[in-house]
DNA sequence: CCACGGATTGGCT
DNA sequence: GCCAATCCGTGGA
């Protein structure tokens, strides 16, 4: 895949509605440019929060000083840190005071694999039994690519995390499924995931 | 100040 | 399938 010939996706793409935009970010190319090495990874999994009436979205209690980020435009990233050990990566979307993002749940490795198992396991090459488990999961997506507190409040738009546009994954190739791994607002069919990608957290 | 729980993961049964 | 690890954000006193 010759990255060089995409294009970054820009403001309009983000300041949708979440469920457009989380399911048009299938197949879309997640990048982390600030290393030596530049790290790519298609977006394979995602799931949608909105906090205006969906209890398991961190911006269902208003606005406080960790999820202040998911209050403004669409196109930044909001990092959060969970269970004591993990970070999540979301990209903000609607327009300002809305509280909506994209969880990005999972990707197929494109570019700086090694670096990426080396982030993950600080080895490589990986066990076989790894091969699959490098960004299979929204705790593994940033530790694979690095990402912590530190990009919270990032712009897609300018900055050094960004997307590229790539074509629209077609209908029948997504899967539409509950979300995982929470306790409320548990009856939204708010996951999106690529049919058959190896990559996908579970079925 | 203190208590509680979590948009997960990995290891063990 | 089950469960501990581990710490920060949040809310109540």
């Amino acid at each position: 895949m010759n990255l060089s010939k995409l294009t970054r996706l820009k403001r309009s793409f983000y300041k949708r509605d979440v469920l457009t935009v989380a399911k048009e970010l299938l197949g879309k190319i997640l990048v982390r440019t600030d290393s030596k090495i530049l790290l790519a990874g298609k977006i394979v999994e995602v799931e949608a929060y909105d906090g205006s009436f969906d209890q398991a979205a961190h911006t269902y209690i208003g606005m406080t000083k960790r999820n202040e980020i998911m209050f403004g435009v669409g196109g930044y990233l909001y990092v959060y840190f969970t269970y004591g050990a993990h970070y999540c990566c979301n990209v903000v979307t609607g327009v300002k005071g809305q509280g909506t993002a994209v969880l990005i749940r999972a990707l197929e490795p494109v570019n700086g694999i090694e670096k990426m198992h080396l982030n993950r396991y600080g080895k490589y090459p990986p066990d076989e039994k790894d091969k699959y488990n490098l960004t299979s999961g929204p705790g593994k997506v940033c530790k694979a690519l690095g990402i912590t507190r530190k990009d919270y409040g990032e712009d897609l738009v300018r900055g050094r995390i960004y997307l590229l546009n790539r074509e629209k994954i077609p209908d029948d190739k997504i899967v539409r499924t509950k979300r995982i791994g929470i306790k409320k607002s548990t009856e939204l069919d708010w996951r999106f995931y690529i049919k058959d990608n190896p990559f996908v957290s579970r079925k």
